[in-house]
RNA sequence: AGUCCAAUGGUGUAAUGGUAGCACAACAGAUUUUGGUUCUGUUUGUCUAGGUUCGAAUCCUGGUUGGACUACCA
């Protein structure tokens, strides 16, 4: 076992176990059910449950659901899901709406202790007053009700009898404090709308301060993790538990992980949805979980991902070459190679007889010594990459030219020697002749040759639909650029080939089924693949270092 | 401007008063029936000025830079 050093939160952890605080840990993945979850939740879902595993203590998945408005069963759907394929189990399932009921009754404790109000004021007037950056608040006109009108009040907001915005419930702190959050939040607010799982049961709800905290002590979670930006919260969350006397559950903060070439936040990322940038939530350029998923990532490369980039307290947008490595990394080991050409251009092999056909033995995995071999035909024309012949080879062309040989792969070496064009100069045959006794397996001619390439036979082939996708975004940090992000998407992030040729045994891949498209990338079937139609994405392509010496 | 948070190679992250390390990226080479994989090597870093100390990335002070906060969102 690799000797790892500690982050901060482990650290905290391990002296609050050590100094007996807790007897174990438990901890929270709180999402709110208002869109799908992306590449940086993947990060907090790692570590809230990892650290729950870690230390052989619980963690819970949590719905913070206390804005009916933006909130949907579907979203709630796609979370249960994500979290699942990510490989995780919650202890408990739990929703912020199951404690409705208690918020209710630890507002009415906060009323009767005289630490929280109702207040008439409009949106407006509570803007004026709050004061700002630099200048202090003032006490509302409504600060000094007595309890009992408070209590009165607060009931019939409860009850309906008021319009959305007529009243709603702060807590009593201070007016002057130097941070906004501490000057009389509004701990309640009415609003008359259905609520996903309560229905129309309610009509006021709770705000977020007023119900994180105190649904992370219902729960007796000890280490409640959230985002950075949630700090200047902390106090407000440590004061309400005090007043309330309830469990003290403890808030610690980390910075949320960004990924160059994409956007991370839910409100962008809907965008994209919405206005049918994507194809949807799930589209395999998003950085969705089920994007991600959808493009053929494997639960195991992200939560090595996640793990890899750690986490800290400040800010950072990581190289999503990262994310790409351990993708790679992990699909080399586990992904079966098979043949198929993408811009094909026919090559005929002249001294092959016409009507001959072979099957050679091709292994499946040359890292997996069980992963076992295959068949794949073999006759007198066959389907190249178009960019595996050169008319004239440049320097250290190690593919098709003419007087040029090449291996090709399972199979023979051939040797190039004439090509045809058409009136448009573009190359439509390639002539080989093919050395009988270079045959794979057992090779008698004593050549070496440099290169070898794949290949599909041409009256073996089928087809299939290939979708190469690429970096969303044009530029690094999108959201950082001037103007709107969405002029910096990336016009070429998918290119469809409509008819590339495959191999047959790949007829038989299923959707989800992970490949390695031999010299061209991992692919993933995705699920618009019908029986007759099968549709490949590229989840990422093979590192290409012929690719950068070619642009020198 | 007030409060809070953070500053370590191109990127991410360690070193917890005692040799600045790891991964990705980049570069060079070896191996290779994938220009893949694997292996070897190389380049690049402690924001700044003081202070404490035998010794500072680490502790203290000032500065600089970046971020967060002024929603009846979370």
């Amino acid at each position: 076992m690799e000797e790892r050093s500690l982050n901060f939160l482990e650290e905290i952890i391990e002296k609050d176990l050590a100094e007996g605080k807790y007897k174990s840990i438990y901890t929270r993945f709180p999402p709110e059910p208002n869109g799908y979850l992306h590449i940086g939740h993947a990060a907090s879902i790692c570590l809230n449950f990892g650290l729950a595993i870690k230390y052989q203590g619980k963690c819970n998945l949590r719905f913070d659901d206390t804005n009916p408005v933006t909130e949907e069963t579907e979203y709630v759907e796609s979370i249960m899901n994500d979290v699942k394929w990510l490989g995780f189990n919650w202890d408990e399932l739990r929703y912020t709406s199951d404690y409705f009921e208690q918020l209710y009754a630890y507002a009415v404790q906060l009323i009767r202790q005289g630490d929280a109000y109702v207040d008439d004021s409009t949106a407006e007037q509570m803007a004026a007053t709050k004061g700002d950056i630099n200048k202090p608040g003032t006490d509302s006109a409504w600060r000094s009700r007595s309890i009992d009108e408070n209590l009165a009040l607060f009931e019939e907001m409860r009850a309906g009898k008021y319009p959305d915005g007529a009243k709603v419930l702060r807590a009593k702190v201070d007016m002057a404090h130097p941070n906004l959050l501490m000057r009389d939040p509004i701990i309640y607010r009415i609003k008359h709308a259905h609520h996903h799982r309560t229905g129309d049961a309610w009509c006021i709800y709770p705000m977020y301060d007023f119900a994180h905290g105190q649904s992370d002590s219902i729960e007796q979670i000890t280490h409640s993790i959230c985002t950075l930006e949630f700090i200047h919260h902390r106090p407000l969350y440590d004061w309400f538990i005090q007043k309330l006397g309830i469990f003290p559950s403890h808030q610690y903060e980390f910075a949320r992980r960004n990924l160059t070439y994409t956007v991370m936040s839910k409100r962008k990322l809907l965008q994209l949805v919405n206005e049918k940038h994507v194809a949807g939530w799930d589209d395999p350029r998003m950085p969705t979980i089920s994007g991600l998923r959808r493009r053929g990532y494997t639960p195991e490369s992200i939560r090595n991902f996640a793990d890899t980039i750690g986490i800290a307290k400040r800010d950072n947008i990581t190289d999503v070459s990262l994310l790409e490595f351990c993708i790679r990394e992990n699909l080399n080991k586990v992904a079966n190679r098979v043949m198929a050409v993408l811009d094909p251009v026919k090559l005929v092999i002249t001294n092959y007889p016409e009507g001959q056909t072979e099957e050679f033995d091709a292994e499946n995995n040359p890292e997996d010594e069980q992963g076992g071999s295959r068949k794949v035909p073999f006759s007198r024309e066959i389907w190249i990459e178009r960019e595996d012949f050169q008319e004239q080879a440049t320097k250290k062309f190690f593919r098709l030219a003419p007087g040029l040989m090449v291996r090709l792969k399972y199979a023979y070496i051939v040797r190039c020697d004439d090509f045809k064009k058409d009136e448009q100069g573009v190359v439509t045959e390639i002539y080989c002749s093919y050395l009988p006794e270079s045959k794979s397996g057992n090779d008698t001619s004593g050549l070496k040759v440099k290169g070898t390439i794949h290949w599909v036979s041409v009256p073996h082939a089928q087809t299939a639909e290939v979708r190469l996708y690429d970096r969303l975004f044009r530029v690094e940090n999108p959201a950082n650029e001037d103007g709107d992000f969405k002029d910096y998407i990336n016009p070429d992030s998918l290119q469809v080939v409509a008819n590339a040729y495959i191999e047959p045994a790949l007829t038989q891949a299923q959707p989800g089924d992970r490949f390695q498209f031999l010299r061209k990338g991992y692919f993933c079937a995705d699920k618009d693949s019908t029986p007759g139609h099968l549709v490949f994405n590229r989840t990422v392509g093979l590192k290409d270092s012929w690719a950068k010496e070619a642009k020198k």
